[in-house]
DNA sequence: CATGAATGAGAATTCATTCAT
DNA sequence: TATGAATGAATTCTCATTCAT
């Protein structure tokens, strides 16, 4: 079986390939600037090659779609062994941040292009549960912020509405940065920026909600 | 010069109106979607007329990033009468999601879409002030948190944090919304969560902001 | 009003140009080898320019085939005159064949190509009247066997089935030589074999029905 | 020589396998909707596989179009024995018809599709043989008349326009029904219609030649 | 001022065919 | 014998842009 398993594995790897090179092209130059051509040519390899791997464009986009989300939820399972929920929920924001900032492509892909959703939104008809792998990561925060409460934190506060707000916070943290509406700070400021933000919203929310209890 | 104006005048009517039914059309299809086609036969004039008031599809769009930030900027006159800086920066959140909201389209080429930037930034070379523009409501909000800071709010916080963390989270609310990511809240949900996630903001932050000044 | 009258003679002509290749292309190639590329390459124009013209291939197509519906139809009035029913429906057989063999192209689409019909089918759907213009043509061959009846003759038959039977016969004819099934009659008799078999079925079909009467 | 004789046999198999899924292919899609990946995939080898075993696609086609010759002078080997020269000829025309609408991918292939002329042409400069197995049939047409007129029917008439005469009716008759040019007619009366059709011809050719012999 | 006409460049996709293994 | 991998050449169609009028 070794022949097989390996040319199973080659096929893996040109996929990955595609999809690596896909991602590079988006990163460059925007989600709308993806053409099959462009990735041919920078595989070297001809158009209808890429038809080998993947049914057409929108699989490719579809598959690094769910592959961002996958990488999420992977990045977030670091976290759960924190037992404090302040902490953890303090490591959690870090966490999203980061990952954001590490796989900006993916992110971009994830929770700002506007283009996959016709691809997605059909399939959502078909099978229920492509959101759900993003509803996933949802849940995290959400169980997350429950703990807190029932430390004591958030008493008064919606779990949704907290979910939410913070969501936004990080989201729009990093969604200025990789959409490059930080021009305003030096390029080589934005990276402690960013850190104090995320203090910022530490001291000011996450401590606040730890005074209010005691 | 009465026919000299006239004609100028016209000349920005018909600019005008290639701009609203520009947004129009960004607004019902998307951003990658319009073309200079659709906007010609809304305006039921033929595409090459379009070259003779803006001299390519990128000028137009340059032209609406900037008319947002004069929108924007005009939105924000309207708070700076508020004494209370406090108060002023609560409502400076408030105004800044509701123009995101009331003119998803603006805010979206604004703060949000990717495209205009070829073209912005070649200006940027030519004049270097585009960005300035844009500059004056980040400068609007860095002084409304100034203004706090003397009246005894963030006392610890660097302004520029604190502006970026305000931002970051009005942007990221309605970014979620304006893109989309927000289905796991219903439609009829989201204004409300909108409104807490603000409320939210302002317990955690302002207040907070306020009793560490007592 | 005569620029816009000129232009629009102009439009016209372009369009019978670009027709008028494509049935060309049709004849020499066969009708799945029509390519709007082939048909822009012929009449050196850029295949952008036919869709100036024509909305998509399938226009074209179906196009021509409602074209030489109207075709037919416009021949099959000069028959319409001769009062005796025998006679008349004798002419009809051999106006029919007339226009198949002068117009292969057309009558080729008409009734033998399977292609145009996704299209037409499609059609149908919309406007119900697509086949009507060919039924145009049917409804008159009844009617002259209808005549043919009143007459005296195809007493005993029934209008459909002497309808069917005829115009299978001349169907017959034309298709076997449009689709070159010919080739054991050489190219030059079978002009008269066409007529001979013409005659072979007025004697024995239509006198024959003239006899019974008597 | 065993083992060569069974891979020789199993060769044949393998060439039946690829020309019967054409056919069926044919049958379900439209001539130019074959692909030889979709024959491929039906039989479950590898497109490659299948040029092993012809030379390319228009060999396949080829192939088709020559076993339907065979196929029908099969068909008319069952008449041969009737002995009246008349019923005979009914027969025959009966047969004929029932080869068509039972075999109408072959029939089509044979006398109505233009395709497999490319191929044919080429091929009948080398060996002029390629009409000849269909010759065969039309010879048996012509000889079954020829019978008829020694038996006094068909006297006056030039035996090859009697046989084109015949020919084109029943082949009209069918044809109009393959490419679908009967919706005029409920699908279930068609197959009345048809034997109507042949009681026509029946009726009015032969037995007036019938009837002019006495 | 306005436009009708035209197009080059480029998009996604399909298919018969080849060839090293 | 069989095939997985690859591709060149086509296909339809779209769009921003130009230019003579």
């Amino acid at each position: 079986m070794g022949i097989k398993e390996r040319k199973e594995l080659e096929k893996q790897e040109m996929r990955t390939l595609i999809l690596d090179t896909a991602m590079k092209l988006f990163l460059e130059k925007g989600f709308e600037n993806i053409t099959l051509r462009h990735i041919a040519e920078k595989i070297e390899y001809s158009p209808a090659t890429i038809y080998l791997y993947f049914k057409d464009k929108d699989e490719i986009i579809y598959t690094l779609h769910r592959e961002g989300f996958e990488k999420l939820y992977g990045w977030q399972q670091k976290i759960l062994t924190i037992k404090d929920p302040l902490k953890r929920l303090h490591k959690h924001a870090e966490m999203y941040v980061s990952f954001a900032l590490e796989n900006p492509e993916y992110y971009d892909l994830m929770f700002i292009e506007r283009a996959p959703f016709k691809k997605i939104k059909e399939m959502k008809c078909k099978d229920g549960m492509n959101w759900e792998i993003g509803m996933r990561s949802y849940d995290l925060l959400r169980k997350n912020i429950e703990d807190c409460k029932k430390a004591g934190v958030f008493q008064n506060t919606n779990i949704d509405v907290a979910a939410f707000s913070l969501w936004s916070f990080v989201h729009g943290i990093v969604s200025l940065i990789i959409r490059e509406r930080c021009s305003m700070f030096p390029e080589e400021q934005r990276h402690d920026l960013v850190k104090c933000a995320l203090d910022f919203m530490q001291e000011n929310i996450l401590l606040t909600g730890l005074k209010k209890r005691s």
